[in-house]
DNA sequence: CAACATTTTTAGGTTAGCCTAAACTTAGGT
DNA sequence: ACCTAAGTTTAGGCTAACCTAAAAATGTTG
């Protein structure tokens, strides 16, 4: 159905630069509007690439009309590159979920499997998983997954677990990061979608962020806390 | 467990040479003893790569070990070649039962798919859809599957079909194509694994084979007749 | 057994995607 | 406004995997 119909199919080093592209426009937020230009330097350290290398990529895609780079000042997503990123996020988030829910992965190691897949999936499996899972709106990490229309779910606003009041509870929306050493230890505190957490009295502090998940206390390197975003409870919700 | 470890990691190119040596040099016949040479143009035939490229490829897979390859003369499997060629097999072929089986794809569409995904999964999604299978020992084809130790299944004895007494009785053990026309055309006359299907009298001329399928009676072209294998079945099992 | 058609290899070329080193542009601090 | 550090681009190179065209080896057949 939506599949985007290009002159040259895209390679899997191009789609992976669209996809940070847009990763990076929308800053971490998890918002996916594309909204600021990305500097060449952030594309290549995100994607482990010497900057020369990223300026020759963003040429090519420059020229293929899926990207405006302006020389020294970044490079935004076309209106046709926006889709095609859209389109990889939604294989990657889809395949992700997959992973997790059908065939057991730990929601943890999911990442770095999809990462190759999202480029490999015809539209038929894409179709087919989408369907098995019930055209889920978020992946195991809680990003939300664009609609095979290519629309993006309307989020519960959401807020940093750093940001919580002291006293005040949450629950986990979306832990957003890809580290692999983050998510192993979030996952193994039991920090992730759907859990609940409460901000302890006193819990900001220079050394972190002082939380209670279930019966265990914890004390969260600002970092990691700041990975977290949550949605407030009301005292009703506190059990 | 069983993953091999290779200095270099290979390329799909790399992957795909190996594989279509194996199956070259196993004749057809699906046994996978890798028996004969394997010559240049044959390679550039089924490959759709021009004979002067497979040349180049050859050597490549020479220096590293994996073929023994004399000018002039054919290309075989070293001992190593031969593990990694069934290898990928086992992800082909696991990938097309799991396709079928949980993803609901017809037996006829799973070969494309896999042909890209064979290279891209990782060990932990193998060892997940083999449980998941339940460790099958043959593809939605009736072609086998190594197992993860890379042993081959022990086969029943089989025949092509185009080799049946008039009035013998046979089960379809396997439909030895890849070719696209003629998987959709067996799939829609019902013959596939596990198909009975009965030699009629006189069924043997140059038109063809003739022959029944439950209700239907089919002249089925000789080249098509001979991609399928069956085991005979004494007249007790005629119902 | 020689001549020729077929098969295979060699030589040289292309494109994609990366690299390093050097040149250039921009922006920030004084 | 200038100087410099940081960021970016340009220039030149490399490897993988294909290609075409021409040369060489093989084997078939009259
Ligand atoms: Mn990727
Ligand atoms: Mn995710
Ligand atoms: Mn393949
Ligand atoms: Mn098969």
């Amino acid at each position: 159905m939506n599949q985007l119909i290009l002159k040259t199919p895209l390679s899997e080093a191009q789609e992976d630069y669209l996809k940070q592209i847009l990763l990076l426009s929308s800053g971490g937020t998890g918002s996916l509007e594309p909204t600021l230009a990305v500097s060449t330097q952030d594309l290549a350290d995100e994607m482990q690439i010497k900057p020369a290398s990223v300026t020759g990529m963003l040429k090519k895609l420059s020229e293929h009309g899926l990207v405006e780079h302006e020389a020294y000042r970044g490079v935004r997503l076309t209106a046709t590159g926006y889709k095609v990123a859209l389109e990889v996020l939604r294989h990657h988030r889809l395949i992700e979920a997959y992973l997790h829910q059908a065939l057991g992965y730990g929601w943890e190691e999911v990442h770095a499997e999809a990462e190759r897949l999202e480029h490999h999936i015809s539209e038929a499996f894409e179709a087919r998983i989408a369907e098995w899972l019930g055209h889920p709106s978020h992946d195991p990490h809680g990003d939300p997954i664009p609609s095979a229309q290519l629309e993006l779910p309307q989020d519960a606003p959401s807020q940093r677990l750093s940001s919580l009041e002291d006293g005040e509870y949450g629950l986990v929306m979306r832990v957003a990061t890809q580290d692999q050493d983050a998510l192993n230890l979030l996952a193994r505190l039991g920090i992730r979608p759907g859990a609940k957490v409460e901000m302890l009295m006193l819990g900001h502090s220079v050394e972190g962020t002082r939380v209670r998940v279930g019966e265990q206390r914890y004390l969260l390197p600002t970092n990691l806390a700041q990975m977290v975003w949550v949605s407030p409870l009301g005292d009703e919700y506190a059990g």
